[in-house]
DNA sequence: ATGTGATAGTTGCAAATGTAACTATCAAGT
DNA sequence: ACTTGATAGTTACATTTGCAACTATCACAT
């Protein structure tokens, strides 16, 4: 019964998001002065053009108030607005401002560009196994990459783990 | 230029660190109340017997005052004894009481078991795959994997003095 | 129509966190 | 000896975060 940390999948995993959030979050900080729970809004909808708070956290593992905060400020830069559901008023359809999408397209090539200089140190089975080994991980822990929309009946929700 | 989030790879590993963070330390909190950083630091003095703030936290990425809030938290707790070395007084040894290491040893068995029941959702080459890509990543992250004690720029252990 | 329970999202407050400034110590140069 | 620059670790302060409680709205049953 020996706990290697080295080897050991929590502490990995939290090492390396950790060391690579703090690389990449340098760029959208620098640049626009973003944090990363909105740069991640920002990002989910420039992919998705729209979706809500809810849908937003389920896809990254917001927390609500994470999102709601971010999506406050995202307003207040005026980057994106709100749209409330006609059929259910609790629910408000978010998308980006053309000044949201604006800074999206700025700052997403950046993104990728400083991922690919990362993925380049790894050799091409290397980003394979790594990609596989993830997408396993990923369907283990019942982390679900359907889009962030269809809140109403068919969401994704955070309810799983039965007990 | 499409960045898409499901397939981004700080995006990932933050979804995945949380998912499994919030798993994981569900155990240590509810057995002994312990958070994250004081569990890294219980864990890292269990597998390395000895280490300094700087070393842990070299070792897990987290920022030198949450190890040092940590450590204070264990101490007060009386699971970890500090010791100054003798030959610079700066630096403090840490190590386990024997109150530390029987906490340890009974938390350890379940952190693996728990690691376990997830790895055997994944298939053995799914297994490897994560494995062999987590390792080439913190190679491209340069994250190394030794011994606790020496930062980044550095000689292993305790600074040489050529008395 | 009214009550019950559920859901989307917000907010108050306390706890956790990071930055920067601090103390104490050391090594090396003068 | 004294200054300078570096390092280990702590602390003050402001920001960020999460939990719990809240509002508003909905579906459904009575």
């Amino acid at each position: 019964m020996t706990l290697r940390l080295e080897t050991f999948l929590p502490y990995r995993l939290n090492r390396a998001a950790a060391v690579s959030s703090r690389q990449f979050s340098a760029i959208y900080r620098d640049e626009f002065g973003l944090t990363v729970p909105e740069w991640r809004t920002l990002a989910t909808l420039g992919q998705f053009g729209t979706a809500t708070a809810k849908a937003i956290g389920a896809h990254s593992a917001m927390h609500k108030t994470k999102v709601s905060r971010a999506v406050s400020a995202l307003q207040k830069r005026r980057w994106l607005v709100r749209n409330t559901d006609p059929h259910d008023r609790r629910i408000e359809h978010l998308s980006l401002s053309a000044a949201g999408i604006a800074a999206y397209k700025r700052l997403a090539p950046k993104m990728l560009a400083f991922e690919e200089d990362l993925l380049r140190k790894l050799s091409p089975d290397e980003q394979q196994a790594l990609a596989k080994g993830l997408a396993a991980l990923e369907r283990a822990m019942g982390i679900r990459n359907r889009g962030p929309q269809q809140g109403k009946s068919g969401d994704l929700g955070p309810k799983r783990r039965v007990a």
